[in-house]
DNA sequence: GACAAAAGTTAGACATGGCTAACTTATCTA
DNA sequence: TAGATAAGTTAGCCATGTCTAACTTTTGTC
């Protein structure tokens, strides 16, 4: 019977972990943030196509919030990566890889975002929320956020 | 009556947003992730102090998973900003304004877990996930997440 | 079809946060 | 207390992702 010092009714308990399960823990952090451009990138590209049948830098530009060299440079990158595919001054189509990218991304992005509206959280919010969230959210918890959300749509 | 042709049970439909919402809420990701550096950092400086009496570049290196150039350049960055206190070769202190920001980050590092947790994620799962999610967590989400928590463990 | 406007690219700069190699300082131990 | 070991720093490199300024290409209009 250890941890006797009991303190008047604490909510949350600090769990220390090795120091090499934490490294991994921020280890993962960084290789999402890699992976980051490329995923809204390709998700912002499968929108562009689908609902105004193509992809233009400008336009990427625009809903990212950033400046058109700066599409142009991480365009080319993506191209070099093999998820698209497309010649100078032309619109951006996305590969098979690409393709299959976006439709992962798009999926866990709504699934988040559904999430955190179950949750009383506002459209805004959770869309921005969910920008962020979405690549730090692993197979296991988006599983748990999809089952809570079929709960929640049984419930209410 | 808009939107007739019913194509059978789509469980969710892609919210399509203003360019300028859709900008902003990669802009405010990109804000997270300047502050991310300093948080993590005051986070953990304050967790060693507490459990191990000082905070030491070894150990806060090994924590992150980086190595210790990589803790000294982000330490004198963190005494530029005036989260830190230290001079070289000493352990690390953190100032006020860094202590504060320390207690918001662990409060909600807890909160993140906690949550995860009670939607029956494991503890690794749920660390390794909150590492990264606590960053894109707004203020109302993180209430959302309180609220949520309340109602679970009066359920349960 | 010429030319103006819009879109896109190139070049070059900068901040961030990683790294290795080599050096300095502090701590431990015989 | 000397010498070895551990800890910490410095210098310099690299990749990423942002920017501005200037140039090129495409598009739209008269
Ligand atoms: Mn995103
Ligand atoms: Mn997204
Ligand atoms: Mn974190
Ligand atoms: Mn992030």
């Amino acid at each position: 019977m250890t941890k006797l010092q009991s303190h008047g009714r604490e909510p949350f308990e600090t769990v220390d972990r090795a120091p090499e399960a934490q490294a991994e823990g921020f280890a993962t952090v960084r290789q999402a943030h890699e992976s980051e451009m490329a995923e809204d990138y390709v998700e912002l590209i499968a929108e562009l196509i689908e609902t105004r049948g193509e992809a233009r830098p400008v336009e990427i530009a625009e809903r990212l919030g950033v400046k058109p060299p700066t599409v142009t440079k991480n365009i080319s990158r993506l191209k070099a990566a093999g998820l698209v595919r497309r010649e100078p001054y032309r619109a951006i189509f996305l590969t098979d890889a690409g393709r299959e990218l976006a439709e992962a991304c798009r999926r866990r992005h709504r699934i988040v975002v559904e999430f955190l509206l179950s949750l009383g959280i506002d459209e805004e919010t959770a869309e921005r929320d969910a920008e962020g969230i979405e690549h730090h959210v692993s197979t296991t918890t988006l599983e748990a956020f999809e089952q809570a959300l079929k709960q929640f749509r049984n419930h209410e």
